[in-house]
DNA sequence: GTCTATAGAGAGATAGAC
DNA sequence: GTCTATCTCTCTATAGAC
């Protein structure tokens, strides 16, 4: 591809990657097809699968963990702005709630829809979920060791807490409101005291 | 059909609508085929559309309510076996961390991997989803209010306890591990406590 | 590397015999 | 009501020209 002078052209690869990475957080795995993710990334068909030899798969996998490794970067650029983890998390499910409302409720957690769908029918995808709940979780869990949670708590405590955020992103899809995240936010913020962290 | 003297033989329509049931949940919509329905319940794929001139959606909606109703019931009768609502609700999420051991992490909400995927894509079916939500959400939080919660406080109360479980399901399948159904079993009951229930 | 055409399988849906 | 055959469409994947 020619690119205009002075502009700077997104890698084919990369549209691809993150055009796959739309379609495949709000429609899921078996319901994106790859003729729309080549027309949605403006690709040709066939650059799929030079880009992606292991075709559907191998591009699902790759989308799935690169925006596990996006969503963790958010996370932790918001725990970063914040005056403590206590105020970080909960900015962070603020933000949550506000990127449903501007995106009409369609951007959510980046994996858990396929995440859903490959848990009973596709072990490699299974995975690839798997490792991403996990990164994020140790990420969590570790924060709230540093806020003051006790160690042995700090891991039951994140996963409650990570079940409540992709708990109310399902509800707030379905509803189409906010309630749920909000009432999760306040929870959220209960546990979080009642574990003692600061 | 004709049925063995004796032998009480299940409905067609039956038949189809559990099959569908048990493999939209597993495999989600767009995952689970209309042929795949037909013999997994033993019926001529014809029948599918005799019963169900819908066709996939109209199935999808039986199932996804009739689903949705089944598990209420299922609540119900495990909150009237319980000496209190907070019991109740601790043996409801225990009893979800067994059935996924039992089934090997394949049988947990029979609508949620269908409600990722439809959110996006099918507001009929959405709705649907939506509906059942609804009235899990309700009956929990007039149990809540039986408890004792403040009516302000219920609704917000329930969202974060439909919330946590959904969530425990995603992160269970995915991890093929009920410890996350552990730790929200125990942050429900940090949660119930907080409210003030009995 | 880019792009098109097509193979081969499987989908949802329908028609019509029985 | 039951069951089969088939239509049309779309999917993943591949081959091969440029």
């Amino acid at each position: 591809m020619r690119a205009v002078p002075g502009t700077p052209t997104v890698p084919t690869r990369d549209r691809i990657l993150y055009a796959a990475a739309e379609l495949l957080r709000r429609q899921g795995y078996a319901g994106t097809g790859l003729k729309q993710v080549a027309s949605c990334s403006q690709a040709p068909f066939g650059s799929i699968y030079h880009f992606f030899p292991g075709g559907k798969e191998q591009l699902a996998d790759e989308v799935l963990r690169t925006g596990g490794a996006f969503f963790l970067a958010l996370y932790r650029q918001i725990l970063a702005e914040a005056p403590s983890v206590r105020d970080g998390i909960a900015a962070f499910f603020a933000g949550a709630g506000e990127t449903l409302r501007a995106t009409d409720f369609q951007d959510a957690c980046p994996i858990a829809t396929v995440a859903g769908e490959v848990a009973s029918t596709n072990d490699a995808l299974r995975r690839a979920t798997a490792d991403v709940f996990e990164s994020w979780l140790a990420e969590l869990a570790g924060d709230l060791v540093t806020a003051g949670v006790a160690a042995a708590d700090a891991r039951p405590l994140a996963f409650a807490l990570l079940a409540q955020l992709e708990g109310a992103f399902l509800l707030c899809r379905a509803l189409r409101t906010t309630e749920p995240m909000d009432a999760a936010a306040r929870a959220a913020a209960s546990l979080i005291a009642e574990g003692g962290a600061r």
